[in-house]
RNA sequence: CGGGGCGUAGCUCAGCCUGGUAGAGCGCUGGUCUCGGAGUCCAGAGGUCGCAGGUUCGAAUCCUGUCGCCCCGACCA
């Protein structure tokens, strides 16, 4: 993309809505803009960003044997009277009616109407286990909606719904989409902890909470540094095909403390060796609540004997849209957004210092052309300095500046965000090192 | 849902108390000298002061209502 061109409005001041870091900085580099209280418009690049993480999220859903569908926003009042929720959920359900005077919902979650699509067609245990997925926006009417995407009203979940014939199954599932997750996590450069949690409305006895380590969370966190050392993406980390790899897996993840401040216990944390504490932002949760749905939906297969059972359920939600903002608050600075490489809007932005320069514009073209869509080229006619900060706010893990110094050289100057670090390089260098 | 605050130019804000012809900085447009960390100077565009009603000769300013947004607390991916 040509910065000259693109759809990318920067502010240079913050807007006085927002107080968090991750906020001001989505506004100020131009990535969201908010149309309502807790409801966001994308631009391109906040999309780009929120399609990247969208993508690992379904990449190691898949990997772990989740299959994705697609289901709607809007939901019939009906499946929620049959579960019950319909009037427990209370007002942060937007409740809505068609002409017909039908009772509809904007849906906030959806283990009624996964349940409701499982009963229709799943009739044999022999078709479980059976885990389904999908990555849609969701509606809570949070009374207070703040920090940005973080904690808006209309938010991207991937919720996943796994149905299993019993429980020892149903822990598998669990487990499985447990590992799914700190993979995930991982592979957005984010330490992310799981922490045993309560179950709230949506029921249960087995949770887990993902908090993510960001100096600016909502939470309090205490945990061993044992979770620091744990590779779940290497060679020799853990499977999700090998039982005994998800129990030893399962065991790491139970076994070490980890807690948030309400469940903090003193005298166990008293026994952990290396402490460590820090701020945390939650941004996945997996509960496992048996036959919950099941039971109250009347959804059987038929068993092994041929009678009738309720399969064992597990939902597991990870916030993509507030990632972004998590991501930002994980990884920042006085001067803008650090991305990790993975989730980057552009590898690499292209900074001419001078256009017009035949020598840095021709140089700057070759680059662009070999990057293509991975690079933001800045062919702005703008001072040098307002390219550096500009690049610096929406972070780009690389910066490849080009200015008439070196290009009369053949040289350009390869900047990368994280460290500041910058080397003189060739053009083909450059570009080998940004990969 | 309780408590507090704010709506004036695209953004950040002043003006309001004490009513009298709408302001600044940044951004934007044109020009100028600049040209490696948000440059200089000159000229310019841009606002029915959130909306509605009231008081008044006269309302951004005072009063009433209403809508929107933000912050603190309780609740949540």
């Amino acid at each position: 993309m040509r910065l000259s061109s693109g759809f990318i409005p920067t502010l240079k001041e913050t807007p006085n809505e927002a107080q968090i870091a991750s906020h001001r900085l989505m506004l100020r580099a131009g990535l969201v803009r908010q149309t309502s209280a807790g409801i966001y418009a994308w631009l391109p690049l906040g999309l780009r960003v929120l399609r990247n993480i969208e993508n690992i999220v379904r990449e190691e859903q898949n990997g772990a044997g989740a299959q994705e569908i697609l289901m709607p926003t809007i939901q019939p009042a009906e499946l929620w009277r049959e579960s019950g929720r319909y009037e427990d959920y209370g007002k942060e359900m937007l409740r809505i009616a068609d002409r017909h005077g039908r009772d509809m919902l904007y849906g906030p979650t959806n283990e009624e109407m996964v349940t409701d699509l499982f009963r229709q067609s799943v009739k044999s245990y022999k078709e479980l286990p059976q885990i389904l997925y999908h990555i849609q926006w969701k509606f809570r009417d949070e009374v207070r909606p703040r920090f940005g995407v973080m904690r808006g009203r209309e938010f991207l979940m991937k919720d996943a719904y796994s149905f299993d014939l019993d429980q020892d199954a149903a822990v598998i599932s669990y487990r499985k989409m447990m590992l799914a997750y700190m993979r995930t996590f991982q592979r957005m450069g984010l330490k992310a902890i799981p922490m045993e949690a309560g179950t709230g409305p949506i029921g249960g006895d087995l949770s887990h909470e993902f908090i993510i380590l960001a100096p600016t969370g909502e939470s309090q966190v205490y945990f061993d540094a044992a979770f620091e050392e744990i590779d779940y993406l290497g060679a020799g980390s853990f499977s999700h095909d090998k039982p005994e790899d998800l129990a030893r897996f399962f065991t790491e993840m139970t076994t070490h403390y980890a807690a948030t401040d309400e469940k903090h216990d003193i005298a166990r944390w008293d026994r952990v060796e290396n402490k460590r504490e820090g701020r945390g932002i939650e941004v996945g949760h997996i509960f496992y609540f048996g036959t919950k749905y099941t039971k109250s939906m009347g959804a059987t297969v038929a068993g092994p004997d041929g009678k009738p059972v309720h399969p064992e359920m597990g939902s597991y939600g990870i916030g993509v849209s507030r990632l972004v903002g998590a991501v930002i608050e994980a990884s920042h600075d006085d001067n803008g957004i650090i991305w990790p490489d993975s989730i980057a809007p552009f590898k690499a932005a292209i900074l001419n210092l001078k256009v017009g320069d035949a020598t840095c514009d021709a140089l700057c073209e070759q680059l662009y052309a070999a990057l293509g869509d991975n690079a933001l080229y800045d062919d702005r006619n703008d001072r040098a300095g307002a390219k550096f900060a500009e690049a610096d706010l929406m972070g780009h893990p690389w910066q490849i500046v080009v200015g008439p110094r070196g290009a009369a050289a053949g040289k350009v100057e390869l900047k990368r965000r994280a460290t500041g670090e910058r080397v003189e390089l060739t053009p083909e260098e450059a570009l080998s090192r940004i990969g």
